[in-house]
Formats: structure tokens, sequence, C-alpha cells
DNA sequence: TCAGTTTTTGACAATCCGTCATTTCCCAGA
DNA sequence: TCTGGGAAATGACGGATTGTCAAAAACTGA
């Protein structure tokens, strides 16, 4: 981006600019999820836009700058998903079962905006934006962060659970996120039914139940059908999402 | 690679080839480390060899294909610290834990070869490359899937371990490697002091601890001293690595 | 209508990948 | 030591893409 902070326009002007960066974000996913990073370019950007290529250059400063604020987006609406998961009435474990269900209903229905989170994870583009994207990604982990985080801390307010010293509250909802992240890559990458793993979404929330049992955090998985109660908050809270997913 | 395989040379020449062959991954891999994948440039590696740019092509049929012969010495090499673990002599929630220090001394201590393995599940460079190549991933890969599955297995054989219906030795096994893989992932490209995030790496053994002990997998955590086994298991069989790892 | 300002444009320089015709090197045999 | 043919190395080149910028077009208010 040029110098569109100096620049004063009129409101209509203001509106067709915004407009267009969306457009131009929209674009770019779409080429992103078809033809890969490599793949993306910012000629065919320009062209399916119908704009010249000077334009996209108007907007962000390299296509490094383009992935980034997707992956803003991207984290900003999985943040979304999150947070109606947080306002779930229910025991705190039953609120961090919620988040699960927001955590997969993410990756699955939106595995390009996942890939993108990828992307920005495995290499240094980071360097190559505007520092200000790269501000709003982290202070978006953050409130991530935070979200989970209070649960746990709820979770522990309440009763239910108790931590062991050697373990923050910081320490679990990262061992929960590295899961979820670390599956979800390896799943959206891999070849895993030849390596003989079957219904991984499955085994990532089954293995993050285990992990709560052995923290003895109440009510433990046997003492309550928290499958059920899963799809009972994708129905309450995500039926706006349930159809596009496959098989869910 | 053009055609080595039909090639006859003397052996001296096939040495001579094969010297070069690692020679060029070597300087491949520095200057992956030191400028990432964008800033990883076929040209700068022949020029640092002394050598030109054809004779690079007469090795490795594209970059992707030199990054892609990178990730398999990654996986070949975590293999094979792998399999120095499964040999540890202790019951097999011990053996695990002994994996556990394979794993974080790789990271730790080869942390431009993790690199590699989070740049090749990023990115779809997989089309790009020699299908020999790949082969030889998916078969590292499986190797390592099989030598965790191996110590479920053993668990569960010896009594110390039964999983419930809904969770299969490969699913735990596909567990423990996303919250490892996922976690090293987030340690080594975020920020993870200002997430609030104290000793990430104890942080995931802890994880996966709970999550064995959710499972009942005994002797349990509390039953036993594990930080002082896996101290032991680091001196006993990983002392040739451990002086360069900082802080271990 | 018109001059001044903003926005858009696409030609252009720069960079890098991968190819291939040419040159250089190697070595066996005379 | 010389020589000829095949193997290996070279680097100029074509093609693709990124990012820039001077010029053209569009817009604005009077």
């Amino acid at each position: 981006m040029v110098y569109s902070v100096a620049m004063n326009r009129s409101p209509r002007k203001e509106r067709e600019w915004k407009e267009r960066e969306a457009r131009i974000l929209e674009v770019a996913r779409r080429l992103l999820r078809e033809h890969g990073y490599l793949g993306l370019k910012m000629d065919e950007i320009a062209s399916e836009m119908e704009y010249s290529k000077g334009t996209i250059y108007q907007h962000f400063s390299s296509k490094e700058d383009v992935i980034m604020e997707l992956a803003v987006q991207t984290i900003e609406k999985r943040l979304e998903l999150m947070a109606r998961a947080s306002e779930y009435r229910g025991r705190p474990r039953e609120r961090v079962a919620a988040l699960g269900v927001a955590v997969e209903l993410f990756v699955r229905r939106f595995p390009d905006y996942f890939r993108v989170e990828q992307i920005i994870r495995a290499d240094s583009i980071r360097d190559k934006t505007a520092p200000e994207r790269q501000e709003r990604l982290i202070s978006c982990e953050l409130r991530c962060m935070g979200i989970v985080t209070g649960i746990v801390r709820d979770g522990i307010a309440t009763g239910d659970l108790t931590l062991p010293e050697f373990l923050t509250p910081e320490q679990l909802t990262f061992g929960m996120w590295s899961l979820s992240f670390g599956g979800s890559s390896i799943i959206t990458t891999g070849h895993l039914g030849e390596l003989g793993v079957e219904k991984p979404f499955e085994a990532i929330i089954n293995n993050i139940q285990m992990l709560l049992d052995g923290l003895n955090w109440k009510p433990l998985s046997h003492e309550m059908d928290y499958p059920k109660t899963m799809e009972r908050i994708a129905e309450e809270l995500y039926s706006d999402l349930l159809a596009d997913v496959p098989s869910f």
C-alpha cells in the first residue's frame, strides 16, 4: 500500500476502495486455493478483476502482503467462530468441547483459510509485509489464546479443574492449540489413509478429551456424553455453516 | 536429475558424484536456513559451490526437488533418533518418554531440518518433485509412525495400557505426533513469549504426559519420576548431541 | 468547459528458474 | 606422448513473474 493513509478521499471513493480491496482478497484466496502459493500470480489477480497490476500494488506492497492480509482474515474468521463457542452456556469443559467444534468446523468449512495459516507459519513471509498487518495478526492470536485461557481459568475457578503445578493455563492452551493445529496440518497435507489413521478429525477431538481427562477436568469424558453435547452445540451455534461441511 | 541412473561411471566418479550431491544439499540447507524458502536461489547454490547451475540440475530436476531431498534427509535423521529411543530398555511408557526426548532434541538440535519439514507440509511442493523422492518420504514417515505405534501396542500387550474403544493405536500415535509437530511449528515461527507461554518444550512434554495419564497408561506420571528418566535417557542415548543444544 | 488533482495503466527493469548448444575435461588406446 | 570420442560442465538464453514509474486517463470543482 503506497500512501492510502495520507490521502483524503470522498466517502464514495472510500467505499469503492474498500470494496475493491475486498474483491482483491476474494480473488486472491480463490487463486491460492486453486493453484497454491507458488501458483498465485499478481498478474492473474489483476486480469481476473479486470484491473491492472499497478492498481493491486496500491493496496498491497507485495504478494506476501496480500497473503498476510488473507492470514489476518483467517484468524479473524476463526476468532469469530471461537467467540460464539465461548458464549455457550454450560460447564467450562463443555465450553472447551464447543471450542473443539468451532475449530474443527473452521478447518473443514474453510480449508483454504486454514491453508493460508499454514503458509504464514511455514516460511518467513512475515518480514516482507507491512508491520501494521503483523501487529493485527498477533493481536488476533492473542485474543484467540485469551478465549481458551479464559475458559481454562473458569474451570479452575469453579473447581472443576485443578492444574498440576507444572502446567500453567497458558501451557494447557498451548497444548490444545498444538494438537489442533498440528493435527489439521497433517490432515490437510498428508496421505493419512495410507498411514492407517482413520477418522483423523475425531482422533483430534478424542485425544484432547483424553488430555483433559488426564488433568481430571470434571466432568470426565465417561461421566458425560460429550459427542452428543458437541452435536447439539454444532446445531445450536453453527447451523448456518453445517450444510456446507461434508459429512458433519 | 537428468539421467544419472542410466549412466555407467567408474567407482571414483561415482564417489565424486555422491560427494557433490551431499555438498549441494549442505549448501542448500545453509542457504535455506539463512534466507528462507524464497531466498534460496539455484544460482547462489552453484556459485557457493563454485560450480555452474547446469551441474546442479544434473542432480536435481528443480528447486523443489532439492527441498524435497532435504525433507527426506530430515525425516531420516529423525527416524535415526527415534530408532535409538525405541531400543531403550524399559516399560513401554518409558520408551514413549524416550521418544519425547528424541523428538525434542531433534527440533532443538537441528532447527533447520525441522524447518524444511514445515515447508514441505505447508505448500504443494510435492507435485513438482521426482516421484521416487516422494515415495522415500512416505516410506520414512511410515517407519516413524511404525515405531510409535509399535510401542503403543507393546503397552497394550504388557497390560500397562488399555485403549478405549474409540481410539486406535494409530489414532493415539497421530495425537502425539500432532501435539509434537504442531507445538514445534508454533514455537519455531511464533512469538510465544508475548502470548504468555513459558517453557513451550516442557509444555509439549507435559501435555503428552497428561494425555497418557488420561488413558491410564501405567505407570502414571505421578507414579514415576519421568523428568528424571528423560534426563537419564538423554545422557544415555544422545550424549553426542547434547553439547550443541542450548540449555538442555 | 477547463485546469488541477487523483487514479489507472501497462511498458519496463530486475530477478530467477530451467534448458541446451557449446566447450571443456577425461581417459583409453595407439 | 598424442589423439579421438564420449562424458561432464558451462553460462548464455528464453520464459515467467515481481515490483516500479512515467505517462495517460478519469475525475473534480469551479
